[in-house]
RNA sequence: GCCAACGUAGCUCAGUCGGCUAGAGCGGCUGACUUGUAAUCAGCAGGUUGAGGGUUCAAGUCCCUCCGUUGGCUCCA
């Protein structure tokens, strides 16, 4: 039996073996460090025997692959720890997988909830468990033997568990008193693994369905070092600190008024501002990558939603109106009203593509415990596009959008990652006009040299889809841009063109929205900047500031001048210390203060102090006008002025 | 909708075991000060303790219902 290792090296055995004999005999360093291993890219324990050919790699505390593997066996300490806690006979375990940031596992305890003021004394138990550095072993065991034994310990979840396992057996994992059905694979010992934290608490339904008994669920993380782990949870905090729903009241951005206006934002002076920013800039490139801005109704008559099929699928998401027994729809979408401009008028080939773009406001109805903030909320505006071509123009209409979000993103700096839908299941139309769709999806990012993932069977039930995921500055991920191809619309729509042979044809239809949501995209951005926001985009760019009383003559002449060029200023000429004005524009995240006094006014100069604190004394205004218009005209995320 | 926690002034928070007229800082208003790079000083106003019901001699505090928020689940054309 022949084991090949990651230098090329390959070592023979006679018999089976495990990656812990292998590791020992390679160094003894190695050994103390590793916590598994990739055996023919699969993950292995590290004391689990290998008896045929393989390549492997011994997998470190400090490799990629070890996260997943002590983050698991970390969801096992938390559930020994529970059940030591409550009781054996009490707690009934569901399931605790790793998940992005930690773990999770799920529980049915008999006769107490879990709170979060629990959660120190599951600590302390889990401490002790890693203290006390428990072997952990994987057996295996026949399938009915396995439901034999979970049902002697009155374990009906994981009973239901292996019954839908396929294979004949099943693994379990054994650390001390505690035996888990586990798939695996786990650290050697419980004491490998000591940085950890518990962090919420909340109800989950078993396998995920309304339906099912509500369970348990304790979140935590691990990491392997312990710097690590106090970095992610500094990140946690400086999250919670940039909380836009926090940020966007403070800076008087925007606030929701819950009492008659749940899930509708509400937009102040300054936040209407940013939008509008954003808006000059969408609409800005929209004209240059060859779209036609146009305006459809917020309400329309209930047929139209009928014939697109949104009465059927997404009714409950719908909000109506009724006048002189008529039922109107509030839209959802903006694809019927599209459409509607589409078939206004006959369609010759030589006209297609056409792209319509819209800001289109939207209302759905979301269920109440899902509402947050900007993110996710009930009325909001789509920078929402359908282009309509010939089938033999869908890779450049694809690619052309894709060139067009790789413009707008990185205005902001903002990296993305891209995935692609395909067919699922349940779905419409014919495989081969899903494949054509697919493939021009797939070609489209191929040729833009944007790498992506495949998200088998997650498309729309109407056509394939190519989501952006854009990764802000603390490495979160937000889906914003969407592609989506639809065979269904233009049939329902009966849409045709005529074509060169004078045939008429049905042409594809492309849905695509790039911020997605502007003020969900507002959001994201302010937690990104932290508020402070890139000059372009500041709701106040500029504040003068007269030193005292005697020089607010000279402090509006300045700002007059600065107001000419069409930036956003104010004049704050309250009767307050200079130190008390500098430090409120400060909190608002103004990028430049603009501070005016005997010195500035003799020589007909002012003295900048940026948001960065820097301090900048005797500029004529003109200088640093033409300075700041460029840094605004060219959307600069940096200040341009040192 | 479901599970859990929470809801006191515009904001951040205190309020003990149920016990006097519910407090503080910031913010606001008024006045003084006339200010040179992150908080000048003084005075004043501001509350149906989320709403409703109950227990009690007495409720911000205990119980119930509802509303809302937060973290999740579910949902997400």
């Amino acid at each position: 039996m022949k084991v090949k290792l990651p230098d090329g090296g390959i070592k023979e055995y006679s018999g089976a073996v495990t990656p812990g004999q292998i590791a020992k005999e390679i160094s003894e360093s190695l050994y103390r460090n590793a916590v598994g291993a990739v055996v023919n890219d699969q993950l292995w324990d590290f004391e689990r025997p290998i008896d045929f050919d393989c390549e492997l790699r011994i997998i470190k505390l400090s490799d990629p692959e070890a996260v997943e593997i002590y983050r698991h066996t970390m969801s096992h300490i938390m559930a020994q720890a529970v059940i030591r806690i409550y009781g054996t006979d009490k707690v009934k375990l569901g399931i605790g997988p790793t998940i992005e940031n930690g773990f999770y596992y799920d529980f049915d305890i008999e006769g107490a909830k879990i709170t979060e003021e629990d959660l120190p004394k599951i600590e302390e138990e889990m401490k002790n468990i890693i203290k006390e550095d428990l072997k952990i072993e994987r057996f295996e065991m026949g399938k009915d033997e396995a439901i034999e034994f979970m049902k002697n310990r009155g374990q009906n979840y994981k009973v239901e568990l292996i019954e839908g396992i396929p294979d004949e057996k099943v693994t379990f994992y054994r650390q001390g008193e505690f035996i888990d059905l586990c798939r695996g694979p786990h650290l050697p010992s419980t004491g490998k693994v000591k940085h950890f934290k518990l962090l919420s608490i909340s109800g989950a339904y078993w396998k995920g369905s309304e339906k099912n008994p509500m369970l348990q669920r304790i979140y935590g993380t691990a990491f392997a070092k312990k710097e690590e782990l106090d970095s992610y949870l500094k990140m946690l905090e400086e999250a919670k600190k940039r909380d836009h729903r926090k940020l966007g009241p403070q800076l008087d951005l925007f606030f929701i008024n819950t009492e008659v206006a749940a899930g509708m934002p509400i937009f102040l002076p300054y936040g209407m501002a940013v939008l509008g920013e954003l808006m000059t800039l969408s609409r800005e490139l929209h004209k240059k990558y060859g779209y036609k801005e146009v305006g459809t109704p917020l309400i329309m008559h209930e047929k139209l939603w009928r014939q697109s099929g949104h009465w059927e699928h997404y009714k409950d998401n719908m909000y109506f109106t009724e006048k002189e027994e008529i039922t109107y729809a509030v839209k959802p979408m903006n694809c019927p009203g599209h459409i509607l401009i589409y078939n206004n008028k006959p369609v010759s080939y030589r006209e297609l593509p056409i792209r319509l773009f819209e800001f289109g406001r939207v209302h759905r109805y979301e269920r109440g415990g899902v509402l947050h903030g900007l993110l996710r909320v009930r009325t909001f505006t789509q920078d929402d596009a359908h282009v309509f071509c010939r089938e033999d123009q869908m890779v450049d209409e694809v690619s052309n959008i894709v060139r067009f979000i790789n413009e707008l993103y990185g205005i902001f700096g903002f990296s993305y990652r891209a995935t692609l839908s395909t067919m699922p299941e349940d779905h419409m139309g014919e495989k081969a006009t899903w494949d054509k769709a697919t493939e021009a999806l797939r070609d489209a990012l191929e040729k833009m040299g944007v790498p992506y993932e495949v998200a088998e069977g997650e498309g729309a039930f109407y056509g394939p889809k190519i989501d952006f995921h854009v990764r802000d500055i603390l490495g979160r991920e937000w889906q914003c841009a969407t592609v989506q191809m639809d065979f269904q619309m233009p049939e329902r729509f009966e849409l045709v063109y005529k074509d060169s042979d004078g045939s008429e044809r049905r042409p594809v239809m492309i849905h695509r929205a790039l911020y997605g949501s502007i003020e969900r995209f507002f959001g994201i951005l302010i937690e990104h900047f932290a508020g402070a926001f890139p000059t372009w985009l500041a709701p106040v760019q500029a504040v003068v500031l007269p030193v005292s009383e005697k020089y607010v003559d000279y402090a509006r002449e300045v700002a007059v001048k600065i107001d000419e060029e069409k930036i956003r200023v104010e004049l704050d000429d309250r009767n307050e210390t200079l130190g008390y004005r500098i430090r409120e524009n400060q909190m608002k995240k103004v990028p430049y203060m603009i501070i005016v006094g005997e010195k500035e006014k003799g020589l007909s100069q002012i003295s900048i102090r940026t948001r960065e604190g820097k301090d900048i004394q005797g500029v004529r205004v003109e200088e640093f006008l033409s300075k700041l218009k460029e840094e605004i005209t060219t959307r600069s995320i940096k200040s341009t002025i040192e």
